[in-house]
DNA sequence: AGCACGCCGACT
DNA sequence: GTCGGCGTGCTC
């Protein structure tokens, strides 16, 4: 009997998807934890990996056989058993490694970063003979796939007789910020005896003493500096004379120190106060509640949130909420520093990684009890939680589109029962998924019909392009639109203009008539392949000529869709000379805190127009903005995608909701070739009720979720052939597993078939009840292990945000 | 991922 | 006859 460490290796491949037992070296045993990093050989070269305890138990058999922990990366866990459970379901549940999902919890900087020295071994070979091979400058470090293959098969060679070794090591790149803080050792008294001693034009000096004398709290060097305009060298010599202790102190990089008003609670209105109750009785309960609250744009979910979590707080416990990773992250994030200021700790993209690892250890030292950031936050390693938050819920960013392809709405649901406490989600438009779960009152449903201040919804204009351009408007500015925009620019209101780029490359529309070509079998938009010089049904793989003219009208006009924001912004001032046009995209918002200074711009009325993408839809609340345009309406509902309805009119809701606030009435105005389609019209009247039944009707009928489960497996390979070979051999292995109730799409290629030069074939399957699924799909991707040598990737992705 | 083993072709 | 190609299996 034998203590032994199960580790999960960062190999990630299907063959090494489960823990190693490792012996626990003697001076390791009382040090070693379950959640811990470690250090372990692994493989028949004995490299060096970096691996996580998992689980620590007695074993009898064949114990010698096993190697031995290097070492240990951490001094105390960095998982709990919480997310070691939490990590083994998520793996099993996104078809991902174990590793993957283990590292996909922590801060980017707990990735091992891994390198290879090259050693001589007992000068069996001269430097000289060895350089001729390798320059010596890059023994320390060096890449294996950044050699040729001679000098890769000369040092394997030079290896395997033993005269030189490689040496593998694991690095953490888990670094603290380290600050130099001084600490005075004079007191008032002895100023004057030590100013006597200095020579007059000492003046730095001088400053230095008559500061340190009078002042006995510590301070940091920098802040020193700046505060007496003196450099270290001063701040060197007070050291050697004694004056002062330097000594180097822990410092967290804190992303938003400045944020510091303080906000109170406000007064709640009945609904919100009746959301308020329901959610907090669940917290007192330890009632693994899903709450949906729907609340129209203004109706003031965020003090419901905000007072939740200060519910939870004074139950001593604490709270996890998300947002979706836009540009109004900043946004919620200062609103809830506002209300709990250093009980928060936050995490999103926007932070370097340094700083979500600050954030982070804050959290798992119990200084922060309030976690608020995008997806990957749904990890935090925060206990004792009393409620979850997921804030506009159905936004796509919550799924992650890589692997482990999760969706933090589950995750947040796992966590929920693992604590017991209630989760909330919140949208003014919710996900169908959610709004069905409500229905059926597997969640309960909280409304917030009400906008706080009364205000009333701003009027929606719809613009038929169709009519526009006969009357010869041009492409992106109808006439309406155009009257609307001077008419603010005269009375210095401000526009926001939104250009919707969402799947601009791929569907062809006439414009005469607003006509999209469609699959006959599939009621779905058939997307343009310039590769093949066809049209093709993703979905069922029907496949026809590029239209040269209208099927519908007989126009020639019908043609590819789509423009980018920078031609639009250039027509824009064309046409506004005078007008101060902010423009913010993907290009514009590169730089890190870019977007606030935008926002910040244009919240300081700096600019007239803030013309943008999908990113400026959401959350903004600008008093002065009583216009919003959006120049193209249909490119989302012409996707190829089941969804593309729902994105539409959740897309056009949210984007109303930012023209008009307080004393003046906002307008919109939404440019559109299908004027009459469902999702435009219930957008106009913002009626969600609506919509969310003629959709589920349309959902029923084409057996689509939330009625169908759907999951989606997708090939990738240099060749086409390959890819879509694999395809059919899945299908043919799935298949026979399958009940006659499960529907089939596929094998068809991706309506992107080449990406990076890679062709993607897919198969979806729709399902309601299917046992044996799980297990067949688990069993196909690990034998696509044999496939991935030939370059064969295969990935499965549970209830894909999109078929694309 | 990376290393060893093992089985076929072009060479001293 | 052997050196070395890379297809295949395995890693506690």
């Amino acid at each position: 009997m034998i203590q032994v460490a199960k580790v999960i290796v960062d190999v990630p491949t299907m063959q090494t998807n489960s823990p190693y037992s490792y012996l626990i070296p003697k001076q390791l045993e009382n040090e070693i934890q379950i959640g811990m990093r470690v250090v372990v050989p692994f493989g028949n070269g004995n490299r060096k990996v970096q691996g996580f305890v998992v689980k620590i138990e007695m074993e009898t058999i064949n114990t010698e056989k096993l190697k031995k922990i290097e070492s240990l990366m951490d001094l105390e866990p960095v998982l709990n058993t919480e997310l070691i459970q939490l990590s083994s379901w998520l793996a099993d549940t996104t078809f991902s490694f174990r590793v993957t999902c283990l590292l996909t919890m922590l801060p980017n900087v707990m990735r091992a970063k891994y390198s290879k020295q090259l050693k001589i071994v007992n000068d069996q070979i001269s430097k000289q003979q060895l350089a001729a091979i390798l320059p010596s400058t890059s023994w320390d470090n060096f890449e294996t796939d950044e050699l040729s293959t001679l000098q890769q098969s000369e040092l394997s060679n030079l290896r395997k007789q033993g005269k030189i070794e490689i040496v593998y090591r694991v690095k953490n790149q888990a670094q603290t910020k380290k600050i130099f803080q001084i600490e005075s050792r004079l007191s008032v008294d002895q100023e004057t005896k030590i100013l006597a001693s200095l020579r007059k034009n000492a003046i730095k000096l001088r400053q230095l003493v008559h500061y340190l004398a009078n002042h006995a709290t510590k301070i940091t060097q920098t802040s020193l500096e700046n505060k007496l305009n003196i450099t270290s060298a001063t701040i060197k010599i007070g050291e050697a004379k004694g004056w002062l202790i330097r000594q180097k102190v822990e410092q967290y990089r804190d992303p938003y120190k400045d944020v510091k008003k303080q906000t109170l609670p406000l007064t709640l209105n009945q609904d919100q106060q009746h959301a308020l109750d329901e959610i907090s009785q669940n917290i007192d309960k330890s009632q693994p509640q899903t709450f949906l609250l729907e609340g129209v744009t203004g109706s003031g979910k965020t003090e419901v949130y905000l007072q939740t979590i200060a519910y939870a707080l004074t139950k001593g416990k604490t709270a996890i909420m998300l947002v979706p990773e836009i540009a109004l992250t900043p946004l919620m994030v200062s609103r809830v520093k506002g209300r709990f200021s250093k009980k928060v700790a936050v995490l999103h993209s926007g932070l370097s990684d340094g700083e979500k690892f600050d954030e982070w250890r804050r959290i798992k030292r119990h200084e922060a009890q309030v976690v608020v950031g995008a997806r990957s936050a749904i990890f935090a390693p925060i206990e004792n939680v009393g409620v979850i938050i997921i804030d506009e819920e159905h936004e796509t960013s919550y799924k992650q589109d890589d692997s482990p392809r999760y969706h933090a709405r589950n995750v947040a649901q796992w966590r929920s029962e693992f604590y017991k406490c209630p989760l909330v989600l919140g949208s003014a438009t919710p996900s169908l998924e959610s709004r069905a779960r409500s229905e059926r009152n597997v969640y309960q449903l909280l409304r917030l019909p009400k906008r706080i201040n009364g205000h009333p919804l701003p009027k929606v204009k719809i613009v038929d392009m169709r009519e526009e351009l006969q009357a010869g408007a041009d492409q992106n500015f109808s006439q309406p639109l155009l009257e609307a925009i001077d008419s603010r620019l005269k009375i210095s209101q401000q526009s926001i203009l939104m250009l919707n780029r969402r799947g601009y490359s791929s569907f062809i529309m006439c414009r005469d008539c607003g006509f999209v070509l469609k699959c006959p079998n599939c009621d779905i938009s058939l997307t343009l392949h310039m590769d093949s010089h066809s049209m093709k049904c993703h979905y069922c793989g029907h496949e026809e000529p590029i239209p040269k003219q209208c099927p519908n009208c007989h126009s020639r006009k019908i043609r590819y869709y789509g423009t980018g924001t920078e031609k639009v912004e250039q027509e824009l001032q064309l046409k506004f000379p005078k007008a101060r046009i902010l423009r913010m995209d993907v290009d514009t918002t590169r730089r890190k805190g870019a977007h606030e200074k935008i926002l910040r711009q244009f919240g300081e009325q700096r600019a007239d127009i803030l013309l943008g993408t999908q990113m400026i839809a959401k959350g903004l609340d600008f008093p002065n903005v009583t216009l919003v345009g959006v120049l193209n309406a249909d490119t989302a509902l012409e996707l190829p995608d089941f969804r593309s309805s729902e994105r539409t009119f959740q897309l056009l809701t949210q984007v109303s909701g930012r023209a008009g606030r307080a004393d003046k009435l906002g307008e919109v105005f939404i440019q559109t070739f299908n004027p009459d389609h469902y999702a435009v019209q219930l957008a106009k009247t913002q009626n969600y009720e609506n919509f969310f039944r003629k959709e589920m009707y349309i959902r029923h009928q084409g057996k689509y979720p939330p009625y169908y489960y759907t999951l989606q497996i997708t090939a990738a390979h240099k060749e086409e052939k390959m890819a879509a070979k694999k395809m059919y051999a899945v299908l043919n292995e799935l298949q026979p597993k399958l009940s006659s109730q499960a529907i089939i799409l596929g094998p068809t290629p991706k309506p992107i078939a080449r990406v990076k030069n890679k062709y993607y074939y897919q198969i979806v399957i729709k399902y309601k009840n299917e046992p044996n699924l799980h297990a067949a799909v688990t069993k196909i991707l690990q034998e696509s292990q044999s496939d991935y040598r030939q370059g064969i990737q295969l990935s499965i992705d549970a209830e894909p945000q999109s078929f694309m």
